[in-house]
DNA sequence: GTAGCTGCAAATTCTTTGCAGTTGT
DNA sequence: ACAACTGCAAAGAATTTGCAGCTAC
């Protein structure tokens, strides 16, 4: 049967502050703040536990490793910033995708992922226009 | 400079020869029946060399390992079937996107995923009518 | 009281890297 | 010849697991 202990209260709350989804790491960096002895073995163990619960989804982008947000909004997609890589939810859709499969195939569901600049990152790059000197990470 | 070796034919055959994205564990076994002493670290090596020289490309499909594939077909999307879990090329795409991200965000690039049936599990499906007890993974 | 939870460290899995020997050009 | 390449084993990074002590109920 499920515990509340204080560790499970703040990985819940870092995810739901956080507005976006978290990797397992900024899970723990914003945990810790609330239980400072707080164990990445701990965090991985509740946001499985609290997948499975159905209070967390899964969010896997291509190429990197899963984030965990909270569940709530519906059917959505994701925006990954090409410079400070954080995800953000897009709760648009392009809606129904079906006539762009091969013939005979039947498309059930689909996952987009729009990648660019975030609004603080071309914020940024606006107020101060790149010269061929600038290299980011 | 690049050289031509046995191992990086055989790696490059093998991946030829699937006519599928491959995961470096598919692509080490395929190409060892060609070069027997052939070493993961070979393979993965050569896989970052050949997409880096623009030969291959990697698939990064949500929650999976990166797979490689055959560059040739431009711009395109991917396919996986729910039920044999096999993943298809899609050369359709929705087009602009820009007008899904939120005000302020800039949209560069985007990653797309179907999922569904692809033709011969939909024909199946056609076939044996789905009863109740059907459930699947 | 006790089953579930926690922190720590060791184990796993996937991928990368250091090194000394091999090979294509 | 000589830089690129290779295999092996060790190193990394992300995630999981074993275990003994802790804690919510």
């Amino acid at each position: 049967m499920e515990r509340s202990t204080r560790q499970r209260t703040a990985i819940r709350d870092a995810i739901a502050e956080a507005g976006r989804p978290l990797l397992p790491q900024e899970v723990l960096d914003a945990a810790q703040s609330q239980v400072p002895g707080l164990g990445i073995a701990t965090v991985y163990r509740n946001l499985k536990a609290l997948a499975l619960d159905g209070e967390l989804r899964t969010v896997e982008l291509p190429g990197e490793n899963p984030r965990y947000e909270l569940v709530g909004h519906g059917h959505h997609h994701h925006f990954q910033c090409n410079v400070c890589e954080r995800v953000f939810d897009v709760h648009a859709c392009p809606g129904d995708l079906s006539k762009l499969a091969p013939r005979g195939f039947t498309v059930e569901d689909h996952d987009l992922t729009l990648y660019g600049k975030c609004s603080d990152c071309q914020r940024a790059v606006d107020k101060a226009p790149a010269r061929s000197s600038d290299k980011r990470l």
